[in-house]
DNA sequence: CTCCAGGTTCCGG
DNA sequence: CCGGAACATGGA
């Protein structure tokens, strides 16, 4: 299955890039990865989209191609820092990801770097999954911990089998959360091991689709701090999530990912200077 | 060697 | 409710 498609505002590269996903390698002038349990190969030139693997509704839907950029960017707050994220990241798409894969990487991810998570999903996949798709909820469940920390995922190894064996064993249900409004699809989220705030956000904004949830970790809380309140003495974390949730709007998931990007960005061209 | 990374959990004021 | 500390691992 091949397709092509003219998309006009969307940005592969950088969607891929961002730090919303983990698991694309770059191949041939394009990417390589997975959708689902399909192994897929996609590329952008001159405004076109051409992939191999998948069929059309596949790459429109993963890719989030229907999502109303232009109206979402309507919605973005005016400000300094915001109009220079959204001037950086045109084309940036929060794309839907299977919800397992998206819970679990995000798991694996607290305090660790974009490149370790990365480098853990793949592990993860060429060690458990079927042709490197991640591995199956199932699967996970019934590894040991041992087997886990071999993947290096260090103290974060136990969080991940315990939500595994949860979902297994339907105590959570991740396709009721679907159907939750975003305050109670949160806190079921929220009662897996190793699943707080931040991480549950994520999943809510990556796979749910919630464009509102705001996931504030160390690099928006520095932005957040430095930008929006310069001189504040003291910052709660419940101030912060008050103060994004009203400011940043209905899409407030996209104006998030938005400055998460600038700011990593912005840190690389100085650490190369 | 020290510092920090898309945090969560537990514990003491 | 709030601030601190522990928790694995690897790159700068």
């Amino acid at each position: 299955m091949t397709g092509e498609l003219r998309v006009p505002l969307f940005d592969l590269a950088l969607t891929l890039n961002c730090g919303q996903v983990f698991h694309w390698l770059p191949e041939a002038g394009g990417w390589r990865g997975h959708i689902g349990d399909a192994s897929i190969f996609i590329e952008q030139r001159d405004g076109r989209l051409r992939w191999a693997g998948a069929d059309d509704s596949t790459i429109r839907h993963y890719f989030a191609l229907d999502h109303p950029l232009e109206e979402i960017y309507a919605t973005f707050p005016s400000d300094p820092v915001m109009d220079a994220a959204l001037a950086q990241c045109r084309g940036l798409r929060i794309i839907r990801q299977p919800a397992w894969e998206c819970l679990a990487t995000f798991i694996t991810s607290s305090l660790k770097q974009v490149p370790h998570i990365a480098q853990i999903s793949h592990t993860l996949r060429r060690s458990f999954g079927k042709t490197h798709a991640y591995p199956a909820v199932e699967r996970i469940a019934a590894l040991d911990e041992a087997a886990l920390r071999a993947c290096k995922l260090g103290y974060r190894a136990k969080s991940l089998r315990l939500t595994a064996q949860a979902i297994a064993r339907g105590e959570i249900d991740l396709g009721a959360i679907r159907e939750m409004d975003d305050t109670a699809a949160r806190a079921e989220l929220c009662r897996l091991p190793g699943v707080g705030e931040k991480i549950a956000n994520c999943v809510l904004l990556f796979a749910y689709e919630r464009l509102r949830a705001f996931p504030i970790d160390v690099w928006i809380g520095r932005v957040l701090r430095e930008s929006y309140f310069p001189r504040a003495r003291k910052l709660t974390a419940a101030r912060l999530t008050k103060f994004s949730s009203r400011y940043f709007g209905p899409y407030g998931g996209y104006a998030q990912q938005y400055l998460f990007h600038a700011a990593r960005t912005a840190r690389r061209l100085r650490v190369e200077s």
